[in-house]
RNA sequence: GGAUGGGUGGCCGAGCGGUUUAAGGCACUGGUCUUGAAAACCAGCAGAGGUUAAUGCCUCUCGCGGGUUCGAAUCCCGCCCCAUCCGCCA
């Protein structure tokens, strides 16, 4: 959410910005409603003025029992007028932040021009691209002929886009996710963290997923929402409040199940469990002081990183662009993974710098010594458990089929060493 | 889901139609005193918004939302949350 005041400063600025994030944004408008809200309100205040006066001096006339209708008749005409002015008044402020609300936050000055994922920067790449004397198969293709990644059972559960696992296949999905909140919370300093799966909506709201993008979110029957990112929650989680300023950083790492109802992605990536209606990811949020944000952005995608080198994943990172950036990003890296039976680079995280966006949609800030001030909320996949199981396997996979547990992982697998094929049935 | 009792500033806590512009205490901050500290004393101490060149002035906020009234922390209605008991349940 933007500052009006940033809006009624500089309009012509803050439209260049929105344009640069591929955002039309009618600031006229919106600063037409503004006008017209302040002046109704400050018509109300000055009533409202009035009326208390009123009612201070029928106390005291009544208390001298002096004759009080005229004063009452007066007070009496003064309500009847505000009333309509007072829902004038509500409805102009919720029109001028109905369309701040629908714009993007603003792209940092280091993020690249652009509008698609073309125009990323690489920013820099980590690990040998393995190559392999055979024709490197995909996770599915892989998963399949072990027996224990089964899309047949998952369709016949729950359609399509959902995976069921079986043994130790299941058994490495949980290694994975265990491993990452341990390297979390015992190396970068992460608390670890229980979150609800459904939320409220201004939980989404705060986190930049609605008004928007309600279509691609899960909504149930009780108005709640299933979280499509433990992001929210994370963020969320301290909405409303004033923290300590000498309690930030405030680092936080939660796994979730992860709901997406994948509107608008027809046709892409049907096969395997690359994209999902239901995964797992281990998800890093950080809240810092508004001057530590940029630094911690850096710590946080080190993090992240962290996971895959001790996986030893190769991978790359990318400043996304501006049109390729999320609703409440201001700059994000993507870290993309290679996969050998797609031959290509796979997004496995995303880490963000949200600076103050979600916290003023969230009301949550901090004291500082000069006052209180928003605080700045970062989030990054640290990283997405599905996507990292898919990894593994095209890294790990042998010519024989089989796929071999990384070492990092082996202590969480009870001594199993490689996956072999299983018989389910 | 049912019953009862509660929700007041950072915390405790009074108030239960009109000198409450929310008493008092604790905590916190500054000052006086002191070699320093403690104690004592003095002062300050919520947030959001409007308005102003500014000092200021004003409005709103006693869980949330409505209502009654000239006037609501206080009365009425609805909802939320907490505690306890019952029911149900992993």
């Amino acid at each position: 959410m933007h500052d009006i005041r940033a809006i009624r400063d500089d309009p012509e600025g803050f439209a260049a910005a929105c344009s640069r994030r591929g955002a039309v944004v009618d600031t006229a408008a919106i600063l037409a409603l503004d006008a017209e809200w302040r002046r109704v309100v400050t018509a109300n205040q000055e009533a409202q003025e009035r009326r208390n006066a009123l009612a201070r001096e029928i106390g005291e006339a009544k208390r001298t029992d002096k004759d009080t209708a005229d004063l009452e008749a007066e007070a009496t005409a003064l309500k009847a007028r505000m009333a309509d002015s007072e829902s004038d008044a509500a409805r102009l402020q919720s029109e001028r932040d109905g369309l701040i609300a629908v714009l993007p936050n603003l792209a940092d000055a280091d993020v690249p021009d652009g509008q698609d994922e073309s125009a990323n920067r690489l920013h820099r790449a980590w690990g040998e691209i393995p190559s392999f004397s055979y024709d490197a198969q995909e996770h599915w293709a892989l998963g399949e002929s072990l027996g224990t990644l089964d899309f047949t059972r998952a369709a016949l559960l729950s359609g399509s886009r959902f995976t069921v696992l079986h043994g130790a296949m299941a058994r490495l999905h949980r290694a994975l996710a265990s491993f990452m909140l341990d390297l979390h919370t015992s190396e970068h300093g992460y608390r670890e963290t229980g979150v609800p799966h459904l939320v409220l909506e201004r939980v989404l709201f705060g986190a930049g997923q609605l008004p928007k993008f309600g279509e691609d979110v899960f909504r149930t029957t009780t108005d709640h929402w299933l979280i499509p990112t433990s992001e929210g929650p994370l963020a969320a989680l301290y909405a409303d409040d004033t923290l300590d300023g000498a309690k930030l950083p405030l680092r936080l790492t939660a796994r979730t199940s992860c709901f997406r109802s994948e509107a608008g992605a027809a046709g892409r990536d049907t096969r395997g469990m690359l994209r999902q209606h239901e995964f797992e990811k281990v998800e890093m949020v950080s809240l810092t002081a508004e001057e530590d944000s940029e630094r911690e952005l850096e710590r946080m995608l080190s993090c992240a990183e962290a996971v895959l080198q001790k996986l030893e994943l190769p991978h790359r990172v990318q400043v996304l662009c501006c049109g390729d950036m999320g609703f409440s990003a201001a700059k994000t890296y993507d870290l993309e993974v290679w996969l050998p039976g797609q031959k290509n680079y796979r997004e496995i995280s995303s880490c963000s710098n949200c600076r103050d966006f979600q916290a003023r949609r969230l009301g949550m800030r901090y004291r500082a010594q000069e006052g209180r001030k928003f605080v700045h909320t970062l989030n990054g996949s640290g990283v997405a458990v599905g996507r990292a199981l898919v990894a593994v396997l095209e890294n790990y996979q042998q010519e024989n089929g089989e796929v071999a547990v990384p070492e990092v992982l082996r202590p969480y697998m009870g001594g199993v060493e490689k996956l072999t094929s299983e018989s389910v049935l």
